[in-house]
DNA sequence: GCACCATGGTATCCAATGGTAACCATGGGC
DNA sequence: GCCCATGGTTACCATTGGATACCATGGTGC
């Protein structure tokens, strides 16, 4: 038998900016995780709450993979059941105009579907 | 035997606008299709040519969620091979604006490395 | 000293997603 | 009759993500 063959898995040059901005973003609750570590820093355990869904797997995962790629920074702290913060950097920050743009958009399908309900459910709730 | 244990898979109201969003946006090529299909509509060909690297397989489901999320519609045409036609609709557009703060990012990622680029192998390219 | 707890993870296992490549259906051109 | 182009679909496999259980550290109660 010969060698296998190397299947290249190449990435030739995108340069599509949008694939750029996706690859930071890349990874599931990657945003997610951004948008709850936009206000102050926050450690493990406290985004394990803010995302209810993610697994500790995950997050754990997404976190250093955000980290690797210069939008997270983690600053261990000397507590006793030893903790860790995490801050955006400044790069991270440069996403929040984005993901500021998709939270707008979820707002306003989530004010129709909430309008319609009430109509349909002829108002129930005041409003 | 009995009935396979059904797992759950409750999605409990989540209503985070980020999540929301985000749902409509999901699968892999899923904005850079809204991207090509920003301006007029294209075909299926089109778009593959569009986005190289996705597959006819993906594309094709990506296209049928889309749909079937209600950002995108279908207009088979009656050529003598048989064509079809994909735009975006009204909901899609409202999309429009998240992916292009994507992009910005993008580009701007894009200006840094090759200006980096640029200084490190001393101004190959005029600037 | 020792059991027990909280935090911040890892290890293991399985399901869903995506990629590759091959194939199919239609109708036109040669 | 055969092949081609378009617009897909199918079969198969690798990778990713999820659920769950577990581990390491150090503090606390006793």
């Amino acid at each position: 038998m010969g060698l296998p063959v190397r299947k290249s898995k190449l990435a030739p040059p995108p340069a599509c900016p949008l694939t750029e901005s996706l690859a930071l973003l890349r990874g599931a609750w990657a945003p997610n995780v951004i948008w709850y570590l936009s206000g102050e820093p926050r450690r493990f355990g406290e985004l394990r709450r803010d995302i209810p869904r993610i697994s500790a797997r995950v997050l754990s995962a997404r976190l250093r993979e955000l980290e690797s790629r210069g939008l997270v920074s983690r600053h261990p702290l000397d507590t006793s059941p030893p903790s860790a913060e995490y801050a955006l950097t400044e790069l991270g920050r440069e996403l929040l105009p984005a993901i500021n743009a998709l939270a707008r958009v979820g707002q306003k399908l989530i004010a129709e579907w909430d309008s319609r309900a009430s109509v349909g459910k002829m108002a129930r709730v005041v409003g």
